[in-house]
DNA sequence: CACCAATCGTTAGTGGGACAAACGTTTATG
DNA sequence: CATAAACGTTTGTCCCACTAACGATTGGTG
């Protein structure tokens, strides 16, 4: 096999103009591309991105129960479970019932889990510039400007208090 | 219920801020916002966007074999097969098998396909303009110019002739 | 206080997308 | 002619987003 079996989903040769140039199309293979970066760097630490997500809401806002930790980090409460029991299972998070609430459990962070959560920002950072390698320091902030701003406006959906 | 049960994990109150401005999660965010809009729109369509992307293909190139598609759209050739037996149940492409070459099949676009594929270019430019509501034109061009390095950039992967 | 609605954690399941592996058939090449 | 490659297909894996339902618990209202 002189040419790999099937490329990297990159762009290929006569990809069709309409295709090319579609906004939607250009958001989903860039995020395929982040994805596939910052999951396989992660996957170096034993970690998924959602590891970081937890661990990081927990050092920044301390313990928390689990629908807690769904709001802030956008993790469905049904997938935060399995989340939860990864992190626990390596020792950088401790589930224990709330004596106040006893629907709750409250999600601590271990000395470990704050290791691990250095190394993952350390290991992040570099992704994040592996990611944008490309684009010069002004570049990276229109990017994340302009993603920043379509992210908002769509967040704006069924809204109600 | 008042408040959604799940809220369209759009951005959240107390997001970390270590999450809230990391490209490759801003990249994961904005292509799950799009992908959600333009999915639900090409259901209107009985349509989902890789079958835009084979009658895209068709269209501008003429009738292909299933691999060639396959390079020329980014789909993988196993996840093809499904999209041109959806494709070929609406009747808006004809799977035959290749005279020349008996091996491969040959996908030709029909005129009920053809009619299809004008309903969604209409379809899928408002949904880009839907998509991109909050940019002007410059910021559209500046973002669609940033994604397209980004992907160039990280495309040259295992790269062989 | 009794009742009902809401909240929480959890399980299970759906559907899409990206991808690997293997297989039978067919064509090209040394 | 033998072997390699290409093609279409099936099957299966992994991750993500999301829905539905349930048992247990709590809070609010009449």
């Amino acid at each position: 096999m002189t040419t790999s079996d099937m490329r990297h989903h990159g762009d290929d040769p006569a990809t069709p103009a309409r295709l090319r140039r579609t906004p939607s199309r250009l958001l989903s293979l860039a995020a395929a591309h982040a994805d596939r970066l910052v999951g396989a760097g992660l996957a170096t630490a034993d970690a998924r991105k959602w590891h970081y997500a937890v661990l990081a809401a927990l050092q920044e806002s301390g313990p928390a129960s689990q629908a807690t930790l769904s709001r802030r980090t956008g993790i469905y409460r049904s997938d935060l479970v399995a989340v939860i029991n990864e992190l626990a299972e390596r020792g950088h998070v401790e589930r224990a019932p709330d004596a106040t609430d006893r629907r709750r459990n409250v999600i601590t962070l271990t000395g470990k889990g704050r290791d691990q959560l250095n190394h993952l920002d350390t290991l992040l950072a570099s992704l994040q510039d592996d990611l944008l390698a490309p684009l010069d320091a002004a570049e990276r902030e229109q990017l994340a400007d302009l993603l920043t701003r379509l992210i908002a406006h769509h967040s704006r959906t069924t809204d109600d208090t």
